[in-house]
DNA sequence: TATGAATGAGAATTCATTCAT
DNA sequence: AATGAATGAATTCTCATTCAT
């Protein structure tokens, strides 16, 4: 379980922070549609109705994590990015902090992949989002690291391309017990950001 | 939506063929929670009870279709393979059937995806199968065109890659409408997949 | 399975009289509810909706079962009911006839007993009115054999009694494979009427 | 209704009481499987989805109602089996303790009865148990009191009768209203009870 | 007349949300 | 504020009955 945030002054968790915690497990273990309120409640010792103190619904609860996850993941990317110069250390520098981002918050990437064709139109709409800003940034290093060669469709598939390849290795990263380190992951992802880079470059 | 399969002679699509077409679209806009039975049979202008004449469940139904779509996809690549030499242009031709394949198919990318985090084990399982087949017959490509200087490791992890990329990128070209065409898709995946080639060959 | 009634010319049984036949199988294993239509059909090798060109419904080829039956049933004690001379000797006629009918019958004791608290109150009634008249001519025997010397409502019940411990040896011996031989049945029967009647004309 | 077992403060009976009765009074009114979940909680004026907070399904309310008041009967027939000495005694105390847990638990008899060929397995296995056991109980009584005068099989069959006599009074009995009162019936069962030992006893 | 696919009303069960305590 | 029992709408699936062929 992820414990992290803020905590009482006794030191354990808050109440509103089991909670989120708990989402995050149920969630993550069980898609959008397969987590109950009443198993996440449950996990977080906390009665059921106690839920609605804190979330107006399951469904904002969801948004909610979504949202911190979320601007976890950009902070720790934005500030790689400040300190790269040109566009493949962005690139490089995203990639990592994404990664780096995603272990340490936990099954970030089966929660943001699994709830992307789930039933309700306002998650669908967050989480497409959340994949499309990260394609965005990537996108634009794309961009400039080829020095505008590459058409902005290509750029922007590249950056799409190298969201949906990163969601699905470490989707599969994630399920693995133990998680394995980010030492482990980094060098191949490099290597494989590295490469479309010099594909993108030289090819043609 | 889709209108493919047999016909009544009077070139209306028979019951069964409305019903499997409407179960395609509805499981693709909704997920596989999403989707109701009461929903598919609506969209096939069939009554609810009809549904179980063709289908034993709704995941019966799922399963179908995912096995249909799966049968079609690797039909095309091992066709494509078949008259490729060395591991470059297995993978190459591999990609692009898949791409044509999906494109005609309608949105299995989006039903693959969506699928793989539902409550439903059985579900899970055999969404996780169809990718991962696929990423196996690509990591034995890149194992190959790399000559063995990447270990199976780095080869299974491009394989995954790969196939993430190219989900997100159908994924989203699928919700575009009208289609883009395989022609408007396939250079730009050719030029990705072709830069990972060169990137695992020549990097480091 | 029972195959009895009428036949077609070329001596396979009618239509009909398969379904009946099939109908009273299928009941007496599921009981009424259990038992669906298809179910009948099927073990008729005859077509859903050719039911109804017999049947107007489900509960009217039950209860024209019931009926079939109690006819039989009826005719067989009533015949047997004719020879004998006084109260005793009805009694031990008619429950003998009714063994011997049942056997014959096939499992009639568990179809009623079966559908006496089913959810259809048609359905009940009639079966309630099988068991009541039987009843009916037992207490009236009853009656004569001890001489008035028991009141109409000890009678009434001694029939009661009677035939509820008949259906339970029944439906108790119906289960068995190979179904027991009249012969091994009727000593008990008639050994534990004779019991009846000795107390009842003996005791107090 | 019934109206039995724990009470809140106030008076008014408990909620899981209130179902508790309804399940009773629509079980035996409609039997096993014209029951309908919808029933049962519409009698207890609770809303649907309140029988799964008490009961797992409405099979498995159904069989604690048979297990509770089976358990009452058992208590009650053994507690009377317990002062008496010979196997005539036992018989008798069994039967007499048989009829008054039946009349005072209700419909037992008909819920019991009514069950016994209905399409569950589980249901009908636990009826027949219930009625096996009794059988089995006034089986061994006859045996004794027979002094092994009698075949095994026809004191076997001698409790079976019993029984099936004594389900079919008390179900006519329980359809009456009011009730007939114990001491009314009472004495037409113990005569015929005793009719069929003295029957045993000297016949042949 | 026979067929069996189609229909649709209902049944059991789940679960997000509410609310009395 | 916290609790957890209560609610009832929604969902999957069944099956008696109808009807086009």
């Amino acid at each position: 379980m992820v414990v992290s945030g803020m905590q009482s002054p006794n030191g354990s968790p808050s109440r509103r922070q089991r909670l989120v915690d708990a989402a995050h497990d149920v969630f993550s273990e069980s898609g959008y549609d397969g987590a109950t309120v009443a198993a996440i409640t449950a996990r977080a010792n906390i009665a059921t109705g106690s839920f609605y103190r804190y979330f107006p619904s399951k469904q904002a609860c969801f948004l909610d994590l979504l949202d911190t996850l979320y601007g976890e993941l950009m902070r720790a990317v934005l500030a790689a990015r400040a300190v790269a110069t040109d566009g493949e250390a962005k690139l490089l520098a995203s990639v990592e902090a994404a990664v780096a981002s995603f272990l340490a918050q936990g099954p970030l990437a089966r929660l943001v992949a699994g709830s992307r064709h789930g039933p309700e139109p306002a998650v669908r709409a967050r989480v497409e989002a959340v994949a499309n800003e990260m394609a965005r940034l990537l996108a634009k290093d794309f961009a400039e690291l080829t020095d505008g060669q590459r058409s902005p469709t290509e750029a922007h598939a590249a950056g799409q391309f190298l969201v949906g390849g990163l969601e699905k290795l470490l989707d599969s990263a994630l399920t693995q017990d133990p998680l394995p380190s980010p030492g482990a992951l980094l060098p191949v992802v490099r290597q494989l950001t590295v490469g479309m880079v010099v594909g993108l470059r030289d090819v043609r």
